[in-house]
RNA sequence: GCGCUCGUAGCUCAACGGAUAGAGCAUCUGACUACGGAUCAGAAGGUUGGGGGUUCGAAUCCCUCCGAGCGCGCCA
């Protein structure tokens, strides 16, 4: 039985007893009943506040209105008990079979077994990272690669359509000094000091004059067109080929330029940007510039989009990615954002409302909390001689891919994070990346094992009634959480419920391990009860694999 | 100065407004005739930064103070 099920059942014991007469609701029956797992044991298999958050309305003490419901649910079958417990809680027993059963329907679903409807009809355009195209990507990119992936793949479990997009931030200044920079190197000569000094870009100039040997033959200025255009596709062809390895997936590589015409991509956008807000009554002209009043929707001030110069700001381009990815149909627009631009939120929700739309519903902004790294007690931070901070290269070949991505997602993205490489390295219980890949290890090698001994897992002669003991209850339980853990992972934006619900599960199995034999020893005869907990490992082993494919996460066979 | 985010065990971090605030590490004690010990069982560790408030009930919501990080360009 999941806690849909019994949501369900809740749902009609109050329409009978309102159809009864016995209560009264002024709200109207509940669509869903908040189910829960107790944290604690002797509260049951699950509990509800139901009868605390309703009794108030129905005009009955709690413990009394709990007390009606549970006298209606006492005569089902697949609940074993219902008790009235603290101020007003129902805690529910479900009878062994109706748990058990749970566990041939996850093996017959299989992969799909997770996915939910949390999120149907959702179109999401979901933009992370979105680095400039002039060095490596580094520590606080890695993050949300691994946090931006995982939530694509949630979302998509949940229903959503989504795509996920990096926009590349290939128009202004920078770039110039990009291509200044390298063209210095070249030439052996020092970077300008408001220009990029990394050690990787005197590797990317001798790249760049690799393949146009003649370069430096060219004026100096010409020459910086040259190495910021090269440097620029090597650079962005780095940064594609590194995500990929970190199996982080762009559906679109946005460039800004493409919004200018520049490359004849959506030529006009900036325009058609600047019509939309025209059309909504928020541009206006001082100072020789041209400003959106995003102080008409709670911003600090207002926003320049064309300078004086006649040169178009950065927010005017963004202004006009947003407009675009609304046109392309999408109605919810997430950008992950590290802290250090949260500064940034209040203009874009403005910018948002400026062209008639509602921020927080259309346009979405997660703020995520910067990440340290540290060795050996010593925060890894600027690799001297690089002058760059640690980059994906670096911490995919420190620590690997697994590991990496893990530890990235299992923790809020609003939570400053500490991570410490010798506990990202071990191979150890002190690593649950490792906790939770060796579960489905152990449990591959039991299935292994089984079928070495001619032992099918056989869905049609399960017998749910075999899994009493507590650990099959507990384990039972846990799997049938996995799909409401997706859909709030969805929701709430937070991948990291799905790293933490599976630690759990496999901590469930553990324990079920030490304490259930599961393949018959010595000359013991194949029975029921064998055959049961094969089918529990089947669809745990399922479970956890699922899991850690919405973490981008592989589930090893063998480790 | 204004604004945003964050303060939870010695450390790194969890916890739809729910019942006795939980895990891992570190510390201490146990379980190997191993379906994979990268495991399991147990001990110890807390005034959830301080103080008010809201309610049946607060780590969570509101106010205030303290502390930390970050942001406040016609830069990108």
């Amino acid at each position: 039985m999941t806690p849909e099920q019994l949501s369900d059942a809740f749902v009609a014991a109050l329409a009978d007893l309102v159809a009864a007469g016995e209560i009264t609701l002024p709200g109207g029956v509940p669509a869903t009943v908040l189910v829960e797992r107790p944290k604690v044991k002797e509260h049951g298999d699950y509990a509800t506040n139901v009868a605390l958050q309703l009794g108030k309305k129905a005009g009955l003490d709690p413990r009394e209105f709990a007390g009606l419901l549970a006298d209606r649910l006492a005569g089902r079958d697949d609940i074993a008990s219902v008790d009235v417990a603290g101020p007003g809680f129902l805690n529910v027993r479900v009878a062994a079979a109706a748990q058990g059963s749970l566990a041939a329907e996850i093996v017959r679903s299989g992969a799909a077994y997770g996915t939910n409807e949390a999120s149907v009809g959702h179109r999401i355009n979901l933009e992370f990272i979105s680095a400039n195209p002039t060095g490596p990507l580094h520590l606080g990119h890695t993050r949300w690669a691994a946090v931006g992936d995982a939530l694509a793949r949630v979302l998509r479990a949940s229903g959503a359509e989504v795509s996920t997009e990096f926009y590349i931030n290939d128009r202004g200044t920078q770039m110039d000094k990009f291509g200044e920079s390298l063209a210095a190197r070249a030439r052996g000569e020092q970077p300008p000091a408001d220009g990029y000094h990394g050690e990787y870009v005197a590797a990317l100039a001798a790249r760049v004059v690799e393949r146009n040997p003649s370069v430096l033959e060219l004026p100096v200025d010409e020459q910086v067109a040259v190495f910021r255009e090269a440097g620029y596709e090597l650079q962005l062809a780095e940064q594609r080929s590194e995500l990929e390895e970190f199996r982080t997936h762009f559906d679109v590589w946005f460039s800004e330029r493409s919004l200018h015409g520049d490359t004849g991509g959506v030529a006009g956008a900036v325009e058609h940007g600047f019509d939309r807000l025209r059309e909504q009554g928020h541009l206006y002209e001082a100072d020789g510039a041209t400003w959106m009043r995003t102080t008409d929707f709670n911003d600090d001030k207002d926003r320049v989009l064309v300078k004086a110069d006649g040169e178009l700001t950065y927010f005017a381009s963004d202004t006009a990615y947003y407009v675009n990815k609304r046109e392309r149909g999408f109605d919810r627009c997430i950008y992950l954002l590290g802290a250090d631009h949260h500064g940034y939120v209040g203009r874009l929700s403005a910018m948002a409302a400026c062209v008639g739309d509602s921020p927080g519903e259309h346009l979405e902004v997660l703020i995520g909390q910067l990440v340290k790294i540290v060795q050996n007690g010593e925060e890894l931070k600027l690799s001297k001689r690089a002058g760059t901070i640690v980059s994906l290269r670096e911490l995919i070949d420190l620590i690997g891919v697994d590991p990496l991505r893990y530890t990235l997602s299992r923790y809020p993205v609003d939570s400053p994070l500490t991570l410490d490489v010798a506990e990202m390295t071990s191979k150890s219980n002190d690593n649950p990346v490792y906790y939770v890949q060796y579960a489905h290890a152990r449990m591959s090698s039991i299935l292994r094992n089984a079928a070495d001994l001619g032992i099918p897992v056989d869905v049609e002669v399960f017998d749910a009634g075999q899994l009493a003991a507590e650990q099959e209850g507990d384990l039972l339980r846990a799997l049938a959480e996995f799909p409401r853990v997706v859909a709030r992972s969805a929701e709430l934006r937070e991948p990291h419920r799905v790293a933490r619900y599976l630690e759990a599960t496999a901590a469930a199995f553990h324990q079920f391990y030490d304490h259930c034999r599961v393949l018959p020893q010595g000359d013991e005869v194949v029975g029921p009860v064998h055959q049961a907990r094969l089918v529990l490992i089947a669809a745990t082993r399922q479970v956890i694999g699922n899991g850690l494919g919405l973490l981008g996460v592989s589930a090893p066979e063998r480790m």
